[in-house]
DNA sequence: GCGACCCATGGCAGCGCTGCCAATTTGTGG
DNA sequence: CCACAAATTGGCAGCGCTGCCATGGGTCGC
């Protein structure tokens, strides 16, 4: 339609097409820029800009004027053109492991919730749990010069860290509590969730404890979390034996349970609570119980983590570790806001906590 | 740290810091731009564009010493500078009524499986179910020159509408499939998903079918549901009263589910079988009706909408009408990867179907 | 042996906006 | 009536990159 990269040829049948039509090199946008806009308002371009940013600083007259001029050629500031001037882009780069996993659903909800308000546009990419494939976000993302950067998880590849540390903006990593961020985190300790879950469920007298969860390598969440399943075992429960299945890079899903379920059944027999590493898991396991009519708790415990909505639906409701997912967001999103407007804002350590749920599945 | 907007005071003391330092203008970025690194390597910054956009125009040699000067400096190229000049943008705007309903979160990936390997990254903004959030948030995405637009539901403010034929880039819409799209637009019929599953629903020998679900203002898709049903009644139950409780503006949540249950046990007794607007609603029912003791579906049948992964692992496995949600995302990437290349591409309408899945819930 | 041609590289201008400063107008007090 | 300050507006340059064209040097053919 607009014919890019035509070059000259064709030019002459088309002239005086339009009447008041705009000059139309091939590099043009063909859309009304601030200079249309002061053309038709009988102003300086600058004027036009100073309406849009810092109206207190135009004569009422001339802002009214303007904004007329501004609906009658259908004017649509370009923020491209305005980041490269101003070295602002109003946007923040967002990089989760997976978009359609409800918990970095609701990350992205609080971020934007925040975020939204005060004009920043959300980029985000998915990183399928692939440290090389953030590595390479990471850097077309920073190419897009935003304001700010979160990204879940602490730990990167080298030049991951480094592109970010270089990039001179906030950093929020969300989730994990490392001792040494690039910027802020904002999260919980894993460590103390799984150890505090572990120690609830030995003090319901259960006994041996097996860990099952897909702990995919890049997936350092997962991976913590069945280390810190192993402490806390150490710690308890000295002399038994700790076991962990691991659905490997299986997708967090119903289904995954039920099978990890069955894995768990066939390979430790001996054991009396099963404790997911998330209530997707351990909901499928209970579906799976349900219909093969293992009886939960007497039978057998479960508990599972996250504490999403199906946990206090299903039956029996899930023992869990509630996490507040929303709040990362939140927090993470006014964290960044700080970062991006106050000039020395140090870099915070938020602990969002998590809460031991206790219900009837263990 | 920066100490952005700083001006020139203080500038004598950081003289001669670090040796190579460039010009430390109050507006510069103060980052390695494309001229730094083609001092470096003694070439021209367009033979460095070049290396990083059309390498087979430079030769081998200069290729790798470009590469090292680029490593060297730490180089990220600019990719708001480059939409600027070029007119591209490599970004795709995203408007989706919710970010954390799992559905929305499913078309996402969907898109972003398909655009990421071209380079395109994703915008994205969450207009709550309203359409004037809808039309002030198409209105700053569009200022970020998108080079495609989608957006979820074809009813929309006539601003939107306008702004978007205005805009001259490709844009689809998902979900509904009306009859005068703006561009594409990638869904399927709620009438006759709708329409199918009460059919049967009827088939089956149910005679006094209720719709529940959350129809707010806004969500034409809800809405549309709820006629629909109305039509189906009309159409396959003449003289049957047309039963329709409506949860309102409520999260799309069990626990919403179980109240729509309740009240519809308390409104209309007569029902024999309640049908959902959601998976989710239906799931929550099912959850109630386990702890409440009826018995479905030999006293009440259940049906669903979407077919999410707890449909067929819930007891009784749920009847629903499974939609493709992947499938529009990755067909609406497809859509857009074409008219955004393809230079006289034509606007298309893709059904990408449903299908009712019986399962024993009714 | 010289124009035709190709490959690799360089140079210029400009994308649409903003930061900064200058210029202009208007108001104020002595 | 004039110096001075405040309120508005305009002009210039430049953000970092790309499109286009020009340039230089080498190869080819007759």
């Amino acid at each position: 339609m607009t014919g890019r990269g035509e070059g000259p040829h064709g030019a002459p049948s088309s002239d005086g097409e339009a009447g008041d039509r705009r000059r139309l090199t091939s590099r043009s946008t063909l859309r009304p820029t601030m200079s249309d806009v002061a053309r038709h308002a009988g102003v300086a371009p600058q004027t036009v800009s100073r309406t849009l940013r810092t109206p207190h600083l135009v004569s009422r007259e001339t802002y009214e004027r303007v904004q007329r001029s501004i609906a009658a050629t259908g004017y649509v500031p370009n923020l491209t053109a305005s980041s490269l001037a101003s070295n602002r882009s109003m946007t923040v780069a967002v990089l989760i492991p997976a978009i359609s996993t409800s918990i970095f659903a609701d990350v992205l909800h609080g971020l934007d919730e925040v975020l939204s308000p005060h004009g920043y546009h959300l980029f985000i990419g998915s990183t399928d749990y692939d440290l090389d494939q953030e590595e390479q976000l990471t850097r077309t993302f920073l190419g897009r010069r935003p304001d700010g950067f979160f990204i879940v998880g602490t730990a990167h590849t080298e030049t991951t860290t480094h592109l970010l540390l270089q990039s001179a903006i906030p950093v929020v990593e969300g989730w994990s509590l490392t001792p040494n961020p690039i910027g802020s985190v904002v999260g919980f300790s894993n460590i103390a969730a799984v150890h505090a879950i572990t120690q609830a469920v030995v003090e319901k007298g259960y006994r041996h404890p097996t860990f099952a969860g897909s702990i995919r390598e890049g997936d350092t969440r997962a991976v913590e979390r069945s280390k810190s399943f192993e402490l806390a075992v150490r710690e308890l429960l000295p002399g038994e034996p700790v076991r962990i299945v691991n659905a490997g890079a299986r997708e967090v899903e119903f289904e995954t349970g039920r099978e990890l379920s069955r894995r768990v059944l066939a390979e430790h027999p001996e054991t009396d609570v099963l404790m997911f590493s998330s209530d997707i898991f351990a909901a499928g396991a209970l579906f799976e119980f349900q219909q093969s009519g293992v009886k939960v708790p007497e039978q057998l415990g479960v508990t599972g983590f996250g504490d999403f909505e199906i946990a206090r639906h299903i039956s029996p409701a899930l023992t869990t570790v509630a996490v507040p997912n929303r709040a990362i967001g939140t927090e993470a999103g006014r964290l960044l806001l700080r970062g991006m407007t106050e000039p020395d804002f140090m870099p915070q350590r938020i602990d969002v906590g998590f809460e031991v749920v206790l219900r009837q599945s263990a």
